[in-house]
DNA sequence: AGGAACCGTGGGAGCGCTCTCACTCCGTGG
DNA sequence: CCACGGAGTGAGAGCGCTCCCACGGTTCCT
């Protein structure tokens, strides 16, 4: 026999968390009732369950989570999957708002959020086979290159999975909430054509996004509407440094343009800079739009014209939709996406300098 | 009867997922064996542990997180507590780093990170609940308000913690990482009276946060040792609004300050921008620094001087002392703190006028 | 040569929970 | 009056895993 009492190598002291045994021996019923009770089963008499109601309180009863999704095999967490977060990427209020919105969604509800980032490629095997292991319920994957196939995996392995950001792989029956990036575009080219701008040139973001092609998408189409030519465009990578490159670039081959949409205000502001290197003026000789109406587009030395999204809104709505999936699944929700609106601002006003300009 | 086979009411389509049991007879082992392989166990021979090997990946055998955390009561899982977050805090690239630190410290290993944002008094209950319901086997918390008695509370569930950021309750025995605020306040006092300024006054941030009041007592020391009067103090927010609010008043007060520190750069921001309204220049009349080397600093219409910290080695180091103090419980290691550095830039350069400031 | 000390192994118990099934106790209808 | 069904309950199995223990086979020491 052994003597000693049989421990696990990693127990917190304290005395052990009552088990359903204790909970139901506490409250006079079975294991069996006890269960029932604490999940909210339609088969427990008021009287069973107001005792099994006072014993939790008792005892400061807390189920345990392993050996409940043991047998049901559900585990009450959802995955937000972010694949290949540089920092840089990480630091875009974008994630800090989307986390914020899941989080909002999952309140009320005893489900928690895992965080999912996998940078490497081997690191993306690893978080593949988290997914895939069951370890949670459904997953969140905020899409980004036309190089991770997450779509495609992931629908193979059944996991109930929304997409924020519309995924490459639109084929498949994948779900997704966006906001209206090509919407946004066109919003774009219609202000600067309304404002009385006709040279006008884009600083897209990367191919390889959808959301960078769908604002080229619809800033081509609204110039078309405006009936203006479809102007130079520019490339990319969604940082004021590479934006900067790429405008001084511009500003040198198409030296007349005298508007710029920059497909972000992060690159907004390195056109910027770029612009007023060249000796020219925003708003005087360039109009100047940017995309996403982050904060810097407020405190910019000129304040940016830029696009809103409610990205908040759209985080809450994933979530939900998630939710809804697990809850019942094999029902394919329609993609939502959400529209988008031009936030006016002093770099596209002609005839007053910047001064007094509060958000 | 029912007829339908009994499935739980949430199971994805494909086979099931095979067991340790199927993996011990494809390997022509015992379930036992196939376990220590798995988990790396000595007791084992090498024809043996690559019989097990190869029929992991023939069978593509995940093991079952559940089962395994029901007996061994460890979950493979930490969680960033992040306490009454709301989206404004959440936007700073704070949170952005820290939890790209964590998940850094994470990889190679296959913990996973739970988020758990409490907003409400009511949601902090249940993420005490949570917490010491045994779901994770740490917690890393990010401290913040004097108000939040996290410390206390957990270290009374003897749930492994480590705080990010001192808190306030420093009395226990708990572990913490931080960044030098008192000597950053320190370094901002020296430069400043180094730039000749004498008359230094500071917008302080919030009077229940830690890291506010270290970098206040700092700049105070810092004042002291430069032979220099403690100057107007007021506080703000954090907030560019509430920054911009508190300089007016300041620049009323003490219309003669020829340096201001703010606490942030964000509230840099609130200050340049109440400086300018004013009528007055910076560095010109007055000279400028911030604190966190924020994105904004480099950016603003006139660059801030500021300082540095490194967050996400500080976040990296929380992650690998949490790891530590799970794998050897009752190991109290030592709390560190991370020194910080200056960051000169126009807004604390006299001559010339910033034009080609350049990261 | 005999025992101790090991090694690799397999059997079995049991982690805390849910869920099926059988059972009792009613009320109701034939 | 007895069969019947439904409501409330409890016993028991079993989810997939780890870990303790017992067992045969070596090797090493006395």
């Amino acid at each position: 026999m052994n003597t000693s009492p049989p421990r696990s190598l990693h127990q917190v002291p304290g005395r052990p968390s009552p088990t359903l045994e204790d909970l139901a021996l506490a409250a006079g019923v079975s294991r069996s009732t006890a269960s029932r009770a604490i999940n909210g089963g339609d088969r427990v008499s008021p009287e069973a369950r107001a005792a099994v109601d006072r014993a939790v309180a008792d005892l400061g009863y807390i189920p345990n989570r392993a050996a409940r999704s043991l047998v049901t095999r559900r585990t009450s967490s959802i995955a937000l999957v972010i694949p290949e977060p540089d920092v840089r990427v990480m630091m875009d209020p974008f994630f800090a708002v989307v986390i914020t919105g899941i989080t909002e969604a999952l309140r009320e509800t005893d489900v928690q959020l895992v965080l999912l980032m996998s940078r490497t490629g081997d690191d993306s095997a690893r978080t593949l086979r988290y997914l895939r292991g069951g370890h949670v319920d459904g997953a969140i994957v905020v899409s980004h290159h036309r190089a991770d196939s997450w779509a495609r995996s992931l629908s193979e392995t059944g996991l109930p999975t929304i997409f924020i950001g519309r995924p490459w792989d639109t084929a498949s029956d994948v779900t997704y909430v966006d906001t209206d990036n090509e919407g946004g575009g066109r919003l774009a080219a219609r202000h600067l054509a309304g404002i009385g701008r006709r040279r006008l040139a884009t600083v897209a973001g990367p191919a390889d996004m959808t959301a960078a092609v769908d604002r080229l998408r619809g800033w081509q189409a609204g110039l078309r509407d405006a009936g203006l030519p479809e102007g130079p465009v520019v490339h990319a990578d969604f940082t004021t440094d590479g934006a900067a490159a790429a405008a001084r670039q511009l500003l040198t081959d198409h030296p007349d343009v005298d508007g710029i949409f920059a497909a972000s205000d992060l690159m907004a502001l390195g056109v910027l800079e770029a612009v007023h290197a060249s000796g020219r003026t925003v708003p005087g000789d360039i109009a100047l739009m940017g995309y996403d109406n982050h904060a810097v587009a407020g405190t910019a030395s000129t304040p940016l014209t830029s696009i809103t999204q409610s990205i908040m809104q759209m985080a809450v709505r994933a979530g939900a939709m998630l939710l809804e999936e697990i809850e019942a699944p094999g029902s394919h929700p329609e993609p939502v996406v959400y529209s988008t609106e031009l936030v006016e601002r002093a770099s596209t006003m002609v005839a007053p300098r910047a001064s007094a300009v509060k958000a």
